[in-house]
DNA sequence: CCAGACGTTGTT
DNA sequence: GTCTGG
DNA sequence: CCAGACGTTGTT
DNA sequence: GTCTGG
């Protein structure tokens, strides 16, 4: 669950649902209708709440000793984070939002497996609570990495899978989560969204390849036609 | 003591 | 089937 | 998450 | 870094 984001926006909205006060770099804004796990996306860390950074999308631990098993932790299951050892420091010290405007999901509809495309119905942008950490290159450098947090689905969402992304819904969320927050009260904010928030529907498997990018991804399709077979 | 894992999803 | 890369 | 590779030797 | 298994 929630294994593919798009980041299509402006700095207006961005600055307008997160505060003038947010600091973007220089130049633009880099969109992508399909962002992959291992790749960079836009996300507001606890440590610096001032700015919109860009971390690698695949959480590796700091002691981890090689970033081959970077997308076996793009998502962290909400039951059990606090005691797991990739996440239990992460959910205590470095909280995150995770910025899109959509994320894509896969409906298993017998052997085949559909694509969505799951938005705020009010045409806001995302935020999604994520943990991160920094893990030292060999070669010195530090790579950044986060994990999007996952919880039950809510109404919508359970048409499509069990999981959802938890979604912090209204700045006083956001700015508790990015606050000082004892490890339990962190806890009680992962829950499913409230139903009715979110918009769905089919896209294109064209979203299905990580090298495609355009706005056909975002293009509505009709549902699928019901499975006679099962 | 050291070695090896440390994750999620979905499917069986 | 399982791992790596995007 | 899905797509694509999954091997070695030797040569460019 | 920390826990589990041998």
């Amino acid at each position: 669950m929630c294994g593919r984001l798009s980041f299509v926006t402006t700095k207006e909205k961005i600055q307008e649902q997160f505060g003038e006060r947010l600091e973007l770099s220089d130049g633009p804004l880099l969109l992508s209708y399909n962002i992959a796990p291992t790749q960079q996306a836009y996300v507001i860390l606890n440590e610096n709440p001032e700015v919109l950074d860009r971390l690698s999308w695949g959480l590796i631990p700091h002691w981890s000793k090689d970033a081959k098993d970077a997308a076996k932790r793009i998502n962290a299951r909400s039951e059990g984070i606090a005691e797991k050892p990739s996440f239990r420091l992460p959910i205590r010290n470095r909280r995150c939002v995770v910025l899109a405007d959509s994320f894509y999901e896969w409906q298993r509809a017998g052997k085949q497996k559909l694509p969505y495309r799951i938005l705020p119905s009010n045409g806001r942008l995302l935020a999604m609570a994520g943990i991160w950490d920094t893990w030292q290159k060999p070669d010195g450098a530090l790579h950044r990495s986060f994990a999007v947090i996952t919880t039950t689905p809510n109404l919508e969402m359970a048409a499509l899978h069990d999981r959802m992304p938890v979604l912090l819904n209204s700045p006083h969320e956001i700015r508790k989560w990015l606050g000082e927050l004892p490890v339990e009260a962190a806890l009680e904010m992962l829950r499913p969204a409230e139903d009715g928030l979110l918009d769905l529907y089919r896209v294109s498997d064209k979203v299905n390849a990580a090298y495609n990018d355009g706005p056909e991804l975002h293009e509505q399709l009709p549902p699928p036609p019901p499975d006679l077979f099962g």
